[in-house]
Order: C-alpha cells, then structure tokens, then sequence
DNA sequence: TTAAAATTATACTAGATGGGTATAGTTTAG
DNA sequence: CTAAACTATACCCATCTAGTATAATTTTAA
C-alpha cells in the first residue's frame, strides 16, 4: 500500500516542471541534480510521463522536458498513473478470476473495496500541479497523516 | 498501490468470522476450504489478526478462531493494518529523511500526499464488517471502479 | 496418560518486483 | 560533423510475495 520511488521521483520533477515559464524546457541532468535523483533512473520515469503524454521531450542540444499542458490540468492521479499503471487496490477488482469465483459481482469485501478506491482516485485527482506550486502554506488539508 | 494477497485473504476470513454466532468458534481448516484459501498461509495470516487483537485463538480441540470484538468494531481499516502494519503512502511520509533534506515540512507533494493517505485511511475506516455482512445489496456506493 | 485436534513458531524457496546501473543508439542545433 | 541531449534495452542485486515444510505446543477427551 505505498507508492513506489519512481512516483516519489515523477512527482517531484513534474514540480519542476509545472514551474517552468512557457515555452521553456528543462534537462534531465538539472532535474536530477536539483531534486537528487539517479539520472538514469530519471531518465527512464520522464520517458514514462512522456509516454503519458503529460510530459513533452525535445531531444538533441538545447532539448530537454517540459509540461504537456497548463499544470492545472495535471493532477496527482495523472502522474501515479503514468507511472505505476491504473490504480487497482485489490487484485480481485482488476481480474474477477480472482474473486472465489462463486460471488463475483455481489461480493461485500469487493463491492467495499472499490468504494475505497474510487475515492482514492478521486483524492489524488483533486490536487493538480498549479495549486502545488502555489505552495503548501493555506493548505486545505491539516489532517495529521498518523490519526 | 496495492493490497497483497494475505490481506485479501484476511478480509474474507474475518467476514466468515463475523457471521458466527456468539460464543461459536471456526476452525482454520473450515476457512480455508470455504475461501478457497491455501491453509498454511492462512494460518500465519490469522495470526496476525490475533496478535493485532481483533481475532481471538483457542488451541485444542474443539478450538478456532473468532472476532475479539463485535463486527460494528472492526473496520477495513483494522484489517488492512493488522496484515501489512501501518498504511504509509509514501515513504517520506514515514521517514523524513527522504524528503530530500532541504524541505522538510513545506514540501508540497509531502503535504498533498499526507492528505490523500489521510482520506484513504477515514475511507477504509468508514467500512465496518457487520456492514460488509449485512450484503452487498444496497450499498451507498455504486461508483464504477473505473472511474 | 495418551491420542488426536487444533494453533503457534520458524525456516525455507521460487519467482516477481523494486531500485538502480550500463551500453548502445538516435535526434538536433550549430 | 560533433556535442548535447533524449531513447531503448538489457542487466544486476536485494527485498518482497506467496506459498510450503517441519516441528513444537496447547487442549480436550477417551
């Protein structure tokens, strides 16, 4: 139930991104540098943004990475997604092979966990990149993470 | 971003556990026939329920298992920590020292991620396991885990 | 007091995943 | 045509996952 480093990573460079001026482009190697990530490593999680298409890449010299559109319309959603594929919280929501087979669809654990992961979708989908870069301070959400 | 299989199968024991009638105990064996559920993983993954007290053992014969309290009182949530510990969606919301140092406190997606791990905890919490018995038939939530 | 029914406690294993590195290739500006 | 950048695979090792194996302990009851 966690996120892995590669997500860790993309959310931090698409920071980087969304705080570019437009029509600017930024290279792996400064991202990497500034936010302390592996390069290769890098390399490989902005070509899966890419891929996403929430990221654009320009190669060869002057080339680099940028936002593939306005940072209010990339979410958290977007970004974990690219990376680590839809969200399934239980395999029984992705393949019903795995549901007992007997209940599939009127399964109570089932029908409870895709409540739960919709609305996980729906929380990561509600914070995009304009309103991080805008900072943390007055933030909507005070809710120690440990209650 | 996902659940593992012990905890799959922690859940659907506890709903066997929560339909028994007071006083009565299950044994392992009985369980893992009905769940379809590989016996000895079973076992270890019971005990974990019964180390994180919402499960109670009873050794010998005629012994098994049975809910420690009544289902009202066990929540997803409960479950789901009993199995794989502490929910941490991120690993810098555990250990700061992977906060890349500099920020600390005011990183934004440190802060976003706390508050999205917070609303996934309140939402497992919300599902409490005589709930989960009483059916899947009209749940409140009918949203498409798709979505 | 012994046998059988049950849980407990470790230890092990094959395969997948996670996090990272290496090597080689392609595009592009100048 | 060269250097700066991204692209594409392939590889590596440590940890995790899911499951199995072996042995011990507790309890009931004949």
């Amino acid at each position: 139930m966690q996120l892995n480093q590669a997500t860790d990573y993309a959310l931090r460079a698409m920071l980087v991104l969304a705080s570019l001026k437009p029509g600017e482009v930024v290279d792996a190697q400064t991202i990497a540098t500034r936010e302390r990530i592996p390069m290769r490593f890098l390399l490989r999680t902005l070509r899966l943004l890419v891929k996403a298409g929430i990221a654009t890449s320009q190669r060869g010299v002057g080339g680099g990475y940028a936002l593939a559109r306005s940072p209010e319309e990339v979410t958290l959603l977007d970004v974990v997604e690219a990376v680590e594929g839809p969200i399934r919280i239980n395999r029984c929501l992705l393949d019903p092979e795995y549901c007992g087979k007997r209940w599939a669809d009127h399964c109570p654990v089932h029908q409870a966990l895709a409540g739960v992961q919709s609305a996980l979708r729906h929380e990561l989908a509600r914070h995009n990149f304009a309103e991080l870069i805008r900072g943390a301070k007055g933030n909507q959400s005070t809710r120690d993470s440990r209650e």
